[in-house]
DNA sequence: GTCTATAGACGGATAGAC
DNA sequence: GTCTATCCGTCTATAGAC
């Protein structure tokens, strides 16, 4: 079966606005990429920032679908008994992104996603965005927290940002280790980022949390 | 004494870059709020492309002096005593970036230089920063290992490139702490945003590096 | 649903006066 | 060094035929 004119042009988009980014990836150069023209987007989607969102729209929400039923069956396993390990709920998290990696009909959202936290174009979507955060910040945040057996929600918060931006950064350029190494390095297969990212982010999440009955234990001394 | 057009121009371009992004900032915005014309960044900087690579050279250069001055000197200190701590390395690394935020000239430059990483404009600057991030990554990455004690560069390389992504993340969208807290939280003052980050780094690339002596660390198991 | 053609605004760059 | 006026390309969006 042939794909639809609006998927063809979901895809083209897609792409392009990952390679180009929103700005540069013109309707023009879309639609062209689509077999398609102008109008056609216009028809479908409304307007340029109508297509952003729905570029959004078709793959965020099966991503954090994912990462809930994740959680949902981290959680059900051991209902009663000792909380999921801190690993486990960063990959359950973050493999749902890193996974579409390997999908060569969504290989280019990814980065699309990474860049998204920090782009000057972000307010397109940013409602959208905003709900779904909401959502998972509700149900991981609390998980995170009961796992580390913390109170200190503030530095949780603080950890889970720079885990974010470790992620954002990895999804987006994740290349960038060839140029900076000059070659001697090489990207690995998601798979690989993964599993560092995630003993990464571990160990950063457990600095400077007190093991549960400590006195007083966020605060370290300034670095100097 | 008045500010030249030049650097007022510097001054709007940087501003206006940092908060629309290279290509939504548009030269007439720049100069209006310059309080100039058109052609004077034609004149002073040749293109738009000159003016994005003329604010990037004002401000790294020195921020990158500065990073490997304080790197001298924690060197210095002890050169035939033991390694510097990581943290202090790390604090050298980050601080002269975060200083700025406090800096009222130039404040907005730090966003500017977490979001470079992941800009599908960044061609524009591409040289400018290799050069630069060569210079840092020969002095750094072997200052990092040597305090580490470790072997394994590629693990360290790794976890450098997440410590550069929680880093631009942090400068660039600090303040999206508010925003998904709803309010709850506040972003900190700089010094505490920096102190939280090496606290966070530093248990991260310590992860999975092995004491010195022992045998095949880097690896742990895959996180499921 | 899909197309062509075009409107209408805005972009960077430049010529040439002062 | 600085300005005004203008060229010319590209952008998004839409009108209207099929």
């Amino acid at each position: 079966m042939e794909p639809s004119t609006k998927s063809r042009i979901l895809d083209a988009a897609e792409s392009l606005f990952a390679e180009l980014g929103f700005r540069a990836a013109s309707m023009r150069v879309v639609t062209q990429e689509a077999g398609t023209n102008l109008a056609a987007v216009n028809y479908h989607f409304g307007s340029k920032e109508g297509l952003i969102a729905a570029v959004f729209e078709r793959r965020l929400g099966p991503i954090n679908a994912e990462r809930l039923a994740g959680l949902d069956a981290l959680q059900q396993t051991d209902a009663d008994g000792p909380s999921p390990e801190l690993e486990a709920i960063l990959a359950v998290f973050l493999r749902p992104a890193f996974r579409l990696l390997e999908d060569p009909q969504a290989r280019q959202f990814p980065r699309l996603l990474g860049r998204i936290h920090s782009d000057p174009d972000r307010d397109k979507v940013r409602e959208l965005l905003f709900e779904q955060m909401v959502e998972l910040r509700d149900r991981f945040v609390p998980a995170f927290a009961r796992s580390l057996g913390c109170q200190d929600q503030v530095e949780l918060m603080w950890h889970l940002h720079f885990l974010i931006g470790a992620m954002a950064h990895t999804l987006t350029c994740a290349d960038d280790i060839e140029w900076i190494s000059e070659g001697r390095m090489q990207t690995p297969p998601p798979e690989e980022l993964l599993r560092r990212l995630v003993t990464f982010a571990a160990a950063g999440i457990r600095a400077g949390v007190a093991p549960p009955g400590d006195a007083n234990p966020g605060t370290t001394e300034e670095p100097r």
